[in-house]
DNA sequence: GACAGCAACTGGCTTGAGCCAGTTGCCTAG
DNA sequence: CTAGGCAACTGGCTCAAGCCAGTTGCTGTC
């Protein structure tokens, strides 16, 4: 938008928390560390101890900390999760230089690519609108409609909604833009700090456009991914669905055992 | 068990969240009701608001319930999200008080259980040894393979594999052994903080044996889904797979929007 | 040396109060 | 009739205090 930012007073609990959470990102607080304990950082911050508290129930709900009762809250050893985006992706996408799928292409010595199939400006369904916490006043969102490719072969299609003021602002309406990180490289020179949760998985045959886009064998099932994006805040601020061959999950996913 | 549950003093936070998720359950609050205010709440139970307060965010965590500033907290109109893997399992379990498997087919109006098909101790394939981080020395783990079904029909077949030791420990090795909340609940009763790693996610065609045991009509896929469970130092002690038809995924995963 | 007990820590949960910020609907002035 | 404004609701966040329940390590006793 045009406003500047007025610097947005922060909330204390987030400001402790961002804080802790900045000390072990970095590494000041390693795996294991204890961190101070509720009473010490009320009073290093001058806050009442529920508010510290508060601080620490977020880092726990995002489970980058482990409280235990009677001894400390400490750093989990291991990132907990597979949180595309927040742990894993964006580390590979700071390492690699490459989004996850031009990474694992390059792997395989193949050349990944896009294609936008359609930019729209639609009213969401609803559900998309309820994900993405949309109020009335703007129910706008900009539909971008993706296929990509390792070398000629269409690997899976990716549509993305994106509140409209969010688009605007970040150049995703224009078809040109692209990044070598993907979209969210975009979000994260944007200062967003992303963290993907994936709100379901299930596994279908196609329909006839998808079976169209992907060239799909027949009988060949696709998985259908829906993810949220959600900035540090827990605001979200795009939706994304994966359709991709179930034959070649491997290139977003680990492969199956066995 | 045999053990007499002391009728355990409940906390007056807990009880608030566990009255209203009843009330959410039999349908007495349908998806996209009211819930009473936060200060009526504390007004009818004579607690804090705060107390009140923490309730709900038992329910908003555990996905039943939506709060919105300014307007009220809300029963959420979609079934709300399992996700496995990005969140400590354990909150979702004690939100719910069954486990998500049988929590989903209560919602549904169906009685959910499961068969064991068949308990093993064996030598581990070197796949899951690796997993569970497995010494050399204590090669031995525990197969279970239990087949849940939703009234009549089968839904999933689980294959679990635990360390040996563990599964003596915890009683698993017995077939009579289950919990309400699942074997995770006993996991929990023994202290166990437990997280739920989604490892791998894949779709692919039923083998024979699956395609029986889960009396599969020709051409639907299946899911075959990857999790280990670790506790708060990162040890894995249980490594799970899923095999369920994709067509039925909402039953564990959130249906797809559209 | 082993151990029981205690003190001093830790987080867990609650209280009751207050202020802020969104939302809604009513009521009045035009 | 409409538009503006206000009052009364909602949840969001914080404070300062207290008690409870685990954990840890010290200390004095045997």
């Amino acid at each position: 938008m045009g406003t500047q930012q007025p610097a947005e007073r922060q909330l204390p609990s987030r400001r402790i928390a961002d804080d802790l959470r900045r000390a072990i990102e970095t590494g000041e607080l390693a795996p294991g560390a204890r961190l101070p304990s509720e009473r010490d950082l009320a009073g290093r911050y001058g806050t009442a101890r529920n508010t510290a508290r508060e601080a620490i129930r977020l880092l726990a709900d995002g489970g980058l900390v482990i409280a235990e009762h009677g001894r400390g809250v400490f750093v989990r050893r291991e990132s907990p999760l597979i949180r595309l985006g927040n742990d894993r992706y964006s580390h590979k996408y700071r390492e690699s230089g490459l989004s996850p799928f031009l990474l694992e292409c390059a792997k395989q010595g193949k050349t990944g690519r896009f294609e936008v199939l359609s930019i729209e400006q639609i009213e969401p369904p609803a559900e998309v609108a309820r994900h993405l916490r949309l109020s009335m006043s703007e129910r706008s969102v900009l539909v971008r409609e993706n296929v990509f490719f390792a070398d000629a072969d269409p690997v899976h299609r990716v549509t993305t909604y994106i509140p409209w003021e969010i688009a605007e602002d970040t150049g995703l309406v224009n078809p040109e833009v692209g990044h070598p990180y993907g979209i969210h490289g975009i979000f994260e020179e944007r200062g967003h700090v992303m963290t993907r949760l994936r709100e379901s998985v299930s596994a279908r045959m196609p329909k006839a456009d998808e079976a169209r886009y992907l060239q799909l064998p027949p009988g060949v099932p696709v998985l259908d991914v829906m993810h949220i994006s959600i900035d540090q805040h827990g605001e979200p601020y795009e939706l994304t669905r994966f359709v991709m061959r179930a034959d070649l999950t491997g290139l977003l996913y680990d492969t199956p055992i066995e």
